[in-house]
DNA sequence: ATTACTTATGAGCACTTGTTCATATGTTGA
DNA sequence: TCAACATATGAACAAGTGCTCATAAGTAAT
């Protein structure tokens, strides 16, 4: 393939070997769509933050309601509860009444293989 | 196991049946240290842009430069360079010089698996 | 109905983050 | 050495995020 090579402008051009149109080309091919690109990067935003990854691994363990996960990790019911929101709403956990209590617990075990996935990359060399 | 009540002051107390000290307990005997977490969700937070996403999908294609990346994103050279850093610390990816160009790849196949299991979530339902 | 308890939520604020712009650094060839 | 190309980086700014505080909403028991 042609080295691309504009003569008319100051547009810089690389020119690795034959990638161009072939990489755009692979791009638009195997691209997902824009708006699962975006849900996926909502997905991990909400695994990126601290707070919210020690919900997770106590609800790793028992089906606990908000109060208890507050005291648990030391942190104030209003904090909890807006994480548990977000959580909630990225279907991570769900959250079942009884009484006065709502307890949360893992909405499926797609939790536990993402964040196992993500503690063998940390945890390597 | 007792209920916990407080006589003296008004510290508004949850009574779910015997979870308090055990939950406790379980959790300091299960939670990854602090630094863990940390690094747990700092891994994450790289995921959570759609930028980033869309740089680790190119690079599952192929090996590919810093200017053709800009290029097949549509994005300018400096916030890929910028991002490419981002990546690069978390060693999702890895550079490889040669002459004026460095050429991008994936550093390992956890970050396949990763994005994979984000995407089982998603499609779900 | 009133009180106490549990959870949810909106506003405000400090802090973080992604992009742009300008510029520096590094590499190659003339 | 100089010019051209490729990449990296620092500053600045807008947009987003997580916590706190105050308060609302929901539930149960008296």
């Amino acid at each position: 393939m042609a080295e691309k090579k504009l003569t008319n402008d100051n547009v810089e051009i690389c020119d690795c070997a034959d990638v161009h149109e072939n990489l755009v080309h692979l791009v638009e091919e195997t691209m997902p769509e824009e708006t699962e690109l975006y849900d996926l990067a909502e997905l991990f935003k909400v695994f990126g933050d601290s707070t919210r990854i020690r919900i997770l691994f106590v609800l790793f363990e028992a089906e606990v309601c908000v109060y208890d996960l507050a005291e648990a990790l030391n942190m104030t019911q209003s904090a909890i509860s807006h994480q548990l929101k977000i959580l909630k709403q990225s279907r991570l956990i769900k959250g079942r009444r009884e009484g006065k209590h709502i307890f949360y617990s893992l909405a499926d075990d797609h939790v536990r293989s993402i964040i196992a996935e993500g503690r063998e990359h940390i945890e390597e060399d």
